[in-house]
DNA sequence: ATGTCATATCTAATATGA
């Protein structure tokens, strides 16, 4: 089973290009994020004409997320708890049930946080707190749980060209990566760092000053896995080729394969 | 490099978020 995340920047600009990788990739399992749009816009149909159940939890303009499942999708969960005032569509989880297993799947974009000296930052912070609490409620099932997205976090240097020019960056301050290990710390695994070591693995391309040229790119896109789920772990692939097709997202599909 | 892109709004230039 190939499960996906993939910040698309809009689903709206995005559908053929999404249906173009849909049909190329053939995963079983999306996390989309930055879909900018209400559920009501969303592109249901040709995504189903293309084999897919959909679930969306949109929000107007901003964030905005979804799952895309060949098979049927399960006890659909929007929002984390921890806030009952956060608006933001930013988390969506829903199960699936296959012949060799259920899977537990859920889809975040975490809030990106800068300026750093901002509301925002508390924000992204208080988030993945309400993040990690969550993930430790989920992992107390020892099922197969996986947490798939943008997560806005440059885990370590060897995830950016140039580490130097994050530093002062929400997405690489260092309490940012010391809540990332936090949510490693319950027994999470990093399922591209479980199969390549490797430095200059990157998910996102800043659309400015040519960083897709010259490779200046970043790792913030991520799939964390439970115990249950990195004992089937096969392989990782971010499939880089995306960033230079026509009209592309800043960021590209990684997908993980489970032996399900 | 002040470098891009997508959204919304008093449809044209600007504000916002990333």
């Amino acid at each position: 089973m190939q499960i996906a995340t993939w910040n698309v920047n809009s689903i709206k600009t995005r559908l053929e290009l999404l249906l173009r990788w849909l049909d190329e990739a053939k995963p079983d399992l999306v996390c989309l994020q930055e879909i900018k749009c209400v559920d009501e816009a969303f592109p249901r149909a040709e995504i189903e004409a293309a084999g897919y159940n959909v679930a969306v939890h949109g929000q107007k303009s901003y964030n905005g997320v979804a799952i895309l499942s060949r098979h049927p999708l399960e006890d659909v969960h929007v929002r984390l708890g921890g806030d009952e005032q956060d608006e933001h569509a930013r988390f969506i989880e829903a199960v699936v049930s296959t012949e060799a297993g259920v899977v537990r799947l859920g889809g975040l974009y975490l809030p990106n946080g800068n300026p750093a000296d901002t509301p925002k930052y508390g924000y992204k912070l208080a988030w993945m707190e309400r993040l990690r609490a969550h993930a430790a409620e989920r992992l107390a099932h020892e099922e197969i749980f996986v947490l798939a997205g943008d997560f806005n976090v440059i885990p370590a240097a060897e995830d950016a060209k140039r580490p130097a020019a994050w530093v002062h960056d929400a997405l690489f301050l260092p309490e940012t990566r010391a809540a990332w290990r936090r949510l490693l710390a319950l027994g999470m695994t990093d399922a591209v760092r479980a199969c390549d070591d490797a430095a200059g693995l990157f998910t996102f391309w800043d659309y400015q000053a040519g960083a897709w040229q010259k490779n200046d790119g970043i790792r913030i896109d991520h799939l964390l896995l439970s115990p249950q789920a990195a004992d089937r772990l096969v392989g990782v692939r971010i499939d880089k080729h995306v960033r230079a097709w026509e009209r592309p997202s800043d960021h590209v599909p990684v997908v993980a394969e489970l032996a399900l």
